[in-house]
DNA sequence: TAAATAATTTAGTCACGACTAAAAATAAGT
DNA sequence: ACTTATTTTTAGTCGTGACTAAATTATTTA
């Protein structure tokens, strides 16, 4: 009786493991579930778009990830972290972070490199590695971009601020974060001298969604499009 | 005809990725080649043996190596590297050997521990990491346990120490090499004080292959097994 | 509300790299 | 030389994580 039953059920599978594919996974999700406009549900396709993944793919993944209790799936609506997923998620990305920093700082990488080696790097490190590269960039919080850096627990310190092309004309601001989706955006944004910290004023904008006029410093001018305006962020200053 | 012939042949298989895998192999046929007493064959055996893995998984492995021509394999009788293959061998070991001192001298990792995490790191750094902690070191031509670290064309400068079990009583000689191979072993023999550059002298030996006694830095004494002086490679002083 | 479109999931395949069990080749002992 | 023991290879399986093609479910539009 019992052995028919158990014949017939689909095999219970104990996917017990934690790959670099389901880090990357997870970590995605995170990503997309915090940075992305609140209200938008992390889809399959969005999954898989951001992954450069096909949707079959992403579908096998996320059904994996909910065996395994990482991740609440409600089939055709989307997915959503559960705690545990959630954990190994900020694991993953502080790791990210931390190697991202401690490229940039200690090796001198470029910007706009750091993001491709600290993807490979991150599922290689031992939690002892974490430790020392921490302590020897003295316990940061903000990553080489500007995002904040999940602590050993898991708590993740917020900043929020807007996007240039969403500040209003003749006000200065300080840049905070950068968004690192676009390494060739990264590195022409660098060129510009627009890094974290630096002092930029909204001069003017272009009509008909035209260029934004910047200057940088107080000194240089410069002149940037939308789209670079919506990858970075500031930091209006009260005045 | 033509078409016959090619559905009754094995399709030829297009192996073409370096994976992970292969570097480990590679470069375990490399130290066994080279290592061992020159005269012994690198067989299956030795292979799976040193890499803790099922004698079939090693023989499936060797003959891939063999399609992409990276070995030579005599079946029953032993592998030995292509050019090809030693060349990535000796990638990987450079990649090892950089990284273990790199964990050693600039993140204070202890001796014993550098080769695990070495071993993890080694896929997955780029030519850029490679070149950036090849520079952070000074272009260093000796590892942490005092292996050569092949140079970026595949040179290996050899050299050659006999083991503190093979030189006679009363001989002074300065460390140079301890093999890697065991932690355990690594981490006593540190406790020791026994590292890299160390003066000792050979004080006496015990009968019945017993302990060797030895005068370390000229002014402690200790006393080890005959197994660790075999760990021990030393440079004799001429007097 | 029905049809068209888009998103998601199922079904089936493939390459990789491990495994066990059994067959084949080599080496050793009498 | 012939049997025995050992080493090596073949055969077949499994889990992971990707893929395409086809079916299914949701959503949008007429």
């Amino acid at each position: 009786m019992d052995t028919i039953v158990r014949a017939i059920l689909p095999r219970p599978k104990k996917t017990e493991m934690r790959s670099e594919s389901i880090e990357d996974y997870l970590k995605t999700i995170y990503k997309l579930q915090s940075s992305e406009d609140r209200s938008t549900k992390v889809t399959t396709s969005l999954i898989c778009k951001r992954m450069s993944v096909s949707p079959a793919s992403a579908t096998n993944m996320v059904k994996k990830l909910a065996d395994m209790n990482l991740v609440y799936h409600a089939p055709y609506h989307g997915v959503e972290l559960t705690e545990a997923g959630q954990k190994i998620a900020l694991e993953t990305i502080r790791h990210h972070r931390l190697i991202e920093l401690y490229l940039s700082q200690a090796l001198g990488y470029p910007w706009d490199e750091i993001d491709a080696e600290a993807e490979r790097l991150e599922h290689a490190i031992s939690e002892d590695f974490e430790d020392r590269i921490d302590r020897a960039l003295g316990y940061p919080t903000i990553g080489a971009h500007g995002e904040p850096i999940p602590n050993k627990k898991g708590e993740v310190v917020r900043r929020h601020f807007p996007r240039l092309a969403e500040i209003a004309n003749g006000i200065n601001a300080t840049i905070r974060r950068v968004s690192d989706h676009n390494p060739e955006m990264l590195r022409y944004i660098n060129e510009l001298g627009l890094s974290l910290g630096t002092l930029v004023k909204i001069d003017s904008r272009a009509p008909f969604n035209g260029p934004i006029s910047l200057l940088v410093n107080k000194a240089t001018k410069c002149s940037i499009s939308i789209e670079v305006a919506e990858y970075i962020f500031a930091e209006p200053i009260a005045q």
